[in-house]
DNA sequence: CTCGTCCGATTGTCCGACAATCCTACGATC
DNA sequence: GATCGTAGGATTGTCGGACAATCGGACGAG
């Protein structure tokens, strides 16, 4: 049992094609939104079989790197967007188990920074998505479903301030996790509402007046203050979100 | 022009199929490892040809859910791994051109709270991989090609011990990003090697002594190194990186 | 220039087929 | 009893061909 083998893989030729695709693609020399070969072309230059073909450009339309564009029928490369990146890491989260606690500690560590950041960076443009963000959460007085969804554009809008597309795409698997159990918790704690409202306001402020510091430590309170609403709310923190 | 219609999409066979299995991954009736049924029969099932279920099976496969076991035939169901979801996101940081300052100002934020948290719970056993990987990355002094290998070894350690799935995931893109720029950093500036080494070895202290203030400030000193690295190799810090 | 119409190209889906390989079970051998 | 060889069936990978639906683009009419 002294030396050991490789595991020798015959990799199938669909895998090949989808590789060689992406490697054009990685490289630019597909360029974003150029369209590509009819499949009929492609297996012809590749030398396999239409079908082949296709279950290559299946795969790479899972991993986000092909897309057809509305509706359209023309195959395009496109550049995966956030919401799809951010959609497979929260699918790849909800299957690791991962607990409210993970998530809160998660936004605890990141938000704070990213609000820092945002304060220093955002330009006027960026206030405005922020403070229109922050005014629609305060107009939905009714509808818990779409406050929940201003509340995570609240995130986003900040996130975005920051003109780091890392720390963008980073926390919105968050958000998106997020979103669903949010729902349920304003509805079972409704005053966390008005809790909510002031503490975007005191962000916003922050953020117009470019105090880093304070931006920071009020969107700590502000976490901290979900995570209170989550204990009221009756919440198991341990339990693992769904999907 | 007073009304608009919503854009009706009549989505294709395979896509349905795709996301019929999605749903019962994401539920978890078909759990992590169970094999799914043959092509044959699935294509029975849900009244599609074989062709258009493999379709779908290539598109799942793309986004990680199903893959074979160690080049085996037999498709099961998997947990998108934090390596297969990093690639993902790695590959649409980079086509969203992302600079190398993205990449160190993402680190400077992420880094330090992660050590922090790690202070606090690591266990023995953490304690020992985190050891390890700075001990690999002294002992290499030869291979560039390692010692970058071990230098994001020793980061990821470090985010394991924080117990956190999110964070883990979360800083592996940037590492796999960094790799190999760190290779060609490191071989401009040779001087570079010790003082990653002086610095594991406080943040490695640190964590062992659970003092979680002292492994934030190391950690953010380390990473400032880096980019201090980056200046004097040279690198053009709002050039992006590459694939 | 805009609209309707037509034709070729392309995609989505199906059928049937076959070699290669895997999985399993069954003996055969030591 | 454990390991090995082998046979058989199931499954996957790949191919060829086929056809309806639809899209893109060109062509002409108004």
């Amino acid at each position: 049992m002294a030396i050991e083998f490789d595991a020798i893989q015959t990799e199938p030729a669909y895998r090949k094609v989808a590789e060689a695709l992406m490697e054009r693609i990685l490289d630019r020399t597909l360029q974003r939104g150029d369209r590509l070969p009819s499949e009929t072309e492609l297996a012809r230059q590749f030398g396999v079989n239409r079908s082949t073909v296709r279950e290559a450009v299946r795969e790479l339309q899972g991993s986000g790197l092909l897309g057809r564009s509305r509706g359209s029928k023309l195959l395009v490369v496109t550049r995966p967007e956030a919401d799809h990146v951010a959609e497979g890491v929260s699918r790849a989260l909800v299957m690791h188990d991962v607990t409210y606690r993970d998530v809160w500690e998660a936004l605890m560590i990141l938000e704070p920074p990213i609000a820092e950041a945002a304060a220093r960076r955002r330009t006027e443009a960026d206030l405005a998505t922020i403070a229109k963000a922050s005014a629609n959460f305060a107009a939905d007085n009714e509808d818990t479903e779409s406050a929940a969804f201003h509340a995570a554009e609240f995130f986003r809008a900040v996130g975005a301030a920051t003109h780091n597309r890392i720390l963008m795409m980073g926390h919105d698997p968050l958000l998106q996790l997020l979103e669903p159990s949010l729902r349920s918790m304003m509805d079972k704690v409704p005053q966390s509402r008005a809790r909510i409202i002031t503490a975007e306001k005191r962000i916003l402020e922050a953020i117009r007046s470019k105090d880093a510091e304070a931006a920071r430590s009020w969107m700590t309170r502000h976490i901290r203050d979900y995570s209170r609403g989550y204990e009221i709310a009756g919440v198991d923190l341990e339990s693992r979100l769904e999907g």
